[in-house]
DNA sequence: CGGAGGATTGAAGGCTATCAAAGTCCGTGG
DNA sequence: CCACGGACTTTGATAGCCTTCAATCCTCCG
């Protein structure tokens, strides 16, 4: 018995294209391991040796400048694919916000693997491509938000991004929810220093939009007003 | 006799994973069109109706707040594929800088298509995981460095993209070329104003960085420079 | 030659970064 | 149980980069 029969991501993650018998083939290629939160999974440039499944907990792929300037271009959630298949390289990193499990594969072996197995290549090729709508809406945020503006989308993303507790169309966000990110992180995900963030968490707190119960927990008071606030 | 026989990209474009019988079944599923500067292609949170393969010109992808800010979020050279497959909506919009020449299909009938053929897929997947790569480092530079290191970085980046004269590996990048973008659209891809743009672009030759002949003709006189810019 | 759109240049202001200090939270150890 | 230390966060003051607003200039065509 493969650990996958019990996975929790079995249904969500790119797995769900194959069946029982495949899944038994790619069990036999991964591993699971852990990561604890803030340690490194995948290192920018170097070359791309591991793609993997998340299972649980979140992840962060960030870009990084010579001067150590970052910007985190992707966060990984449960059933989110990272790595790089297909290419020498990774151009980003990949380290842990917390303690995180992974299914982890050998890219070599998991190409070899994709090849022969087309819906998994094309569960990934829906995933990669929602993935690209994602990055360039985000691309318009960094470009041409103000900060509040870029504060007010960052919470309504979280907000729906937390409120998966149902199926798909059910889906209803989360009036209440855990960052899994330092003010540092969000910073780094908005291209803005953590002394702005601060600041703008403390106005939308002031004004009633938002209340701050703890240093990681956000209650949206006014959906409305943030809707409104994010341009 | 179809036209992909003497077609420029054929080799080039994800038409490659497919032999002449498949891209005969291809051919008659797609028509060519021209696209004029300026003309849109594919309209943002409209129907994902068409899909397309670009044959020659330029075209860029933009997303636009509802007070008319906008961000280029991709820019599509001859031989890249445009549109959003396997989705109901496109989350950008397309619009032809150069007069174009596009090698179109409706939605529904490439999905259908491409997902009969998984070399074809292949081909997608890995376009679009390089694409989401580029955009990710895009990501950096919009929320992470400054006008004169996002105007370096797009000059070295034009540079480089207008230098695939020879195969891939000798690809020498371009000392001088022609800019398909006005300099508002140079604002649009690196999230600066025309100001900005234009006081940059003056600073660089006042410098002996670059040479400017015309509007949209640029000429690198000092390549290290760029680059030592460009963070 | 004249007009129109695009580009450049200038002046001023605002938003966000930077620098600095105080405050808060939490785990550890006395 | 409480004191302490360190990391993280908040708050304040200031500076500067980029935007905004405005005017001029160029260049291409009709």
């Amino acid at each position: 018995m493969t650990a996958c029969e019990t996975c929790v991501v079995r249904n969500r993650a790119i797995c769900s294209a194959l069946d029982n018998h495949e899944i038994a083939a790619l069990s036999a290629i991964g591993r699971r391991r852990t990561v604890a939160a803030g340690e490194s999974l995948i290192w920018e440039d170097d070359d791309s040796l591991l793609v993997a499944n998340v299972i649980d907990g979140v992840l962060k792929l960030t870009t990084s400048t010579e001067d150590g300037r970052e910007q985190i271009v992707g966060v990984a959630y449960p059933s989110d694919f990272i790595g790089r298949p297909f290419s020498q390289t990774s151009r980003a990193s990949v380290v842990a916000l917390t303690d995180a499990r992974v299914c982890v594969f050998a890219r070599n072996d998991f190409d070899r693997f994709a090849r022969e197995h087309p819906e998994l290549e094309h569960k990934l090729l829906e995933r990669t491509l929602a993935e690209l709508d994602r990055t360039r809406a985000w691309m318009m945020l960094l470009g041409r938000k103000t900060a509040s503006e870029k504060i007010a989308t960052f919470l309504l993303d979280m907000s729906d991004r937390f409120g998966e507790t149902g199926c798909a169309p059910l889906r209803r966000p989360a009036k209440r929810f855990t960052l899994p990110f330092s003010r540092q992180q969000v910073a780094d995900v908005l291209g803005l220093t953590i002394e702005t963030v601060s600041r703008q968490f403390t106005r939308l707190k002031q004004d009633g939009v938002i209340d701050l119960p703890s240093r990681r927990e956000v209650d949206v008071l006014d959906r409305g007003a943030l809707a409104a606030l994010a341009g």
